[in-house]
DNA sequence: TTTATATTTAGTTATTTAGCTAATTGTCAA
DNA sequence: TTGACAATTAGCTAAATAACTAAATATAAA
């Protein structure tokens, strides 16, 4: 039981629906992304990304500096995610990320750190 | 948005998930019978079914001094309700919850309320 | 090897919330 | 009308948690 309350708590949170929501669209994205979409400190993007792997809702892959984000929908969850995406669709909010994400993507992900870090240097 | 978030919040409540399992079985449960069932104050299971009512979960119906609750799923929330259904069946928690509500329902709200109280009357 | 840096972990603080008791409300019965 | 009483609301406390900054970890580049 305290599993399925857990999935619950974990998708009660807004900023981490947002990044379930973000990877329905966006297959695969590093936590740097994710911490620019929710306009949050990396320490508080990371944990989060850690909530929600814990509770098997996201898997990581490492690769280099980075660290990628993917969604891994636990086995018979199949009509949560269903009922998540069709209460969600349309709301401001998802289809405002969804208009920066696309932006978020179009940086390379070096120069999107760097705009982190609060260096001069921008996206051409 | 939030909404769907309030939803999650609410049945990622241990009591009140089990407040939503109980009337999976029971059409219809008084407050009175709900508190014996989760063993807290009258005050706090008020306030989680409040909860529940806020969010479109139950709706109550008074009658006397008694209100009683019943389920009500919100329009679209079939598959929410289908995933929590199939991911909590046959839980410890919800298999002895069955249990305890079998005798509770097989005692008067009288005799439960005065119980309750902490009067020596039992059931018989 | 040393330095830079993306991510995570530790530690702190403010907010939220589940629980309690006490007070209030609304209804029935004497 | 008064008293009893089921349920709710108000007010409080303790625990959980989301945010931050700082420190630690791990990897790439110089």
């Amino acid at each position: 039981m305290q599993t399925t309350l857990d999935i619950m708590k974990a998708l009660s949170d807004k900023n981490r629906t947002r990044v379930v929501a973000a990877l329905w669209r966006f297959d695969e994205l590093c936590a740097c992304q994710i911490t620019e979409l929710l306009q949050v400190s990396g320490a508080t993007a990371s944990r989060h990304l850690g909530v929600l792997q814990k509770n098997g809702l996201v898997e990581s892959r490492k690769e280099g500096r980075w660290v990628y984000y993917k969604l891994a929908k636990p086995s018979g969850s199949e009509s949560l995610f269903q009922w998540l995406e069709k209460s969600l669709s349309g709301t401001d909010e998802l289809v405002a990320d969804y208009q920066t994400l696309k932006t978020i993507v179009g940086i390379t992900r070096e120069d999107l750190c760097r705009m982190q870090r609060g260096e001069e240097c921008c996206p051409k």
